[in-house]
Formats: structure tokens, C-alpha cells, sequence
DNA sequence: TAACTATTTTGTAATCGTTACAAAATTAGC
DNA sequence: GCTAATTTTGTAACGATTACAAAATAGTTA
């Protein structure tokens, strides 16, 4: 488990310009859901949190934000649950992802060892996504009782 | 990369009997196209190249007997693309998914070691998914002579 | 500031993979 | 062969995402 870190708003501006993210008030606040809330949100999740603060919010606006903070290598795209996409800080250290079939919450692990050399090295491997699921310390412990 | 293996249709019949999946033969069918096909095939893939041979067959059909046969453990779903969802025969030794940015193949690879250490034990973990994206050796080549 | 241009946001409609559902067809046991 | 249970089929609905054009906004120049 890796432990969360807190953005502010100008520290995530700072982010956007360089990567060549032009502002406005939607975009940060896309980027600052994805970077800060409970993480690994999807765009309907996005959407609905955000709405109330921008009541003329659109999900298109939602969903053009995403794809250009994805495009410059701000966040990252998580395809780890069937029929929707979640969103993930890009961060600098490797990690992998471990969902939990009771909660779904999704909880950040280490990335292990020595991935890359399990692969024949004429592929360009470019990018890893490992995605664990089972059921996270709280489940677990409930089922134990169910059963 | 692994090797593939063939099946024979009666093999087929009797891995779906053994794991109590009544037989018909769009499900044989399907399976077969799981098990022999290209592999990794997506659930219209599977419904283009098997309604020449079935020519009533129906999407849900082929929905139906993927969710059956995943169920009973003969095939797995693979999220490695976003929009939907591809199939892989249930296989006993693990394996990792290589997915060419370039072709859009899927190769089979094997399985690093030392997955389950990368986490912490209060956290049942049931399965492993392991997404590689990059170039296959062909368009990695080709890449290079764009550039 | 005004005028002009490029970019972004918005809202609606369309698309695509998948699921729901009920009727028709098939299968299995007697 | 008959009856009950299962499977298949076709159509309609659904949910996430994308396309698109109009409206709003921001940036630039004068």
C-alpha cells in the first residue's frame, strides 16, 4: 500500500502548465478529483462529484479533460473493471492495483520486481499494468463470518 | 511467449462436461473459437466468425455461453482494452498478456515470479492480471524506419 | 477597451458493447 | 412421443463513451 499525498490547486496548475495543459477552472478541478479524491475515479464518479460545484458542468467537458490530461502524461487510464474507465494520478514511482471484489475499492500496492524480464526482450514493453483482485483486509474478515 | 495447443472438438466436449457445462453446439462452437481460434478473440469476433457456420446464431448466444464457460472456469475474461472485453482459454500455468500498441496483437507471456510477495498478507489476493503494452518485434521494426 | 481569433465548454444526438426479456426452438428424462 | 426444463433467438433497452455544432470564454492585437 502506498500512502497518499495531498495537491493543492496551484501545485496541480503548476503540473498542468508544464505539460503544456492550458487552464481553466473545469480542467483543474478534473485534475484535482482524479490526484486528490478518494482516487481511481471514473468520469461518471467525476461528474457527479463535481456538479454541484459547477452546476453547468458538462460530461463532455468531463470526458475532453480526461483525455487531454491522459494525452500529456498527467493521469493514467485504468482499465481494471469491465464497462467503465478509471482514472489514476500518473505517478513517477511503479505501482500496481488491487481491487476488491466485495468493496470494489481499489487500493494502491507496490509494483514487484523484475517484470521486464519475464518479457523476450524484442518486444518494447512500454507500459505494465498489473491488476490484483480479491478481497481487501475488511472483506476478507466479513465473508470469514459468512461462511 | 507460450506455445499454443490445439483441441480436438471431442476434448472440448468433454472439458465442458467435466466442469458441468451442458452441451450444444453454438456453446461447443464458441469455446472451440476460444480455445483454437487466433485467441483472445472479443465476443463479435467470435459472433462474425461463427455466424457463416451457424447462420441463426444470436449475439446473445455468444454472450450467454461466454458468462456460462467463464463461470464454470473454462475461460477468462480479459479487461486488457478498453471498450470491451476480450476471452482466453482458463489455462493451469499463468500467464502474462502482451498487447501491441502497433498490430493490436496479443501474445502470451510467461508469468514473472514473485507477484504475490509484492503484497501485503492481510490481502487475499484470487487472481493476477498482467497488461504489457508495446511494440511486437514486426512493428517495432517498422516503427524504427518511420522515425 | 474593442475587435478578432482560437480554444473550451456545453447539450444533444449517435454509437457501441452488453444486458434484459419473452417467445420459439431444442433437449432430456420418462 | 410427451412433458418439463433448458437453450436459443430477436428485439428492445441500457450505460459508457464519442461526435458534433453552437454558445461561451479566453487570449491577442490594436
Amino acid at each position: 500500500m502506498l500512502k497518499d499525498r495531498t495537491f493543492t490547486e496551484s501545485q496541480l496548475a503548476e503540473m498542468m502548465h508544464t505539460h503544456g495543459v492550458r487552464l481553466s477552472a473545469q480542467r483543474i478541478a478534473v485534475f484535482s478529483y482524479v490526484a486528490n479524491g478518494k482516487r481511481h475515479p471514473s468520469a461518471e464518479e467525476i461528474f457527479t462529484a463535481l456538479s454541484p460545484v459547477y452546476p453547468s458542468l458538462s460530461r463532455t467537458t468531463v470526458y475532453n479533460s480526461l483525455h487531454l490530461l491522459k494525452d500529456k502524461g498527467l493521469i493514467r487510464e485504468l482499465e481494471i473493471q469491465s464497462g467503465f474507465v478509471r482514472y489514476d494520478l500518473q505517478l513517477q514511482e511503479a505501482h500496481s492495483h488491487f481491487i476488491c471484489a466485495g468493496c470494489g475499492r481499489i487500493t494502491d500496492m507496490p509494483m514487484p520486481a523484475g517484470i521486464a524480464d519475464a518479457v523476450s526482450p524484442d518486444y518494447a514493453v512500454e507500459s505494465v499494468d498489473i491488476f490484483l483482485k480479491g478481497f481487501c483486509p475488511h472483506c476478507r474478515e466479513s465473508r470469514k463470518n459468512d461462511l
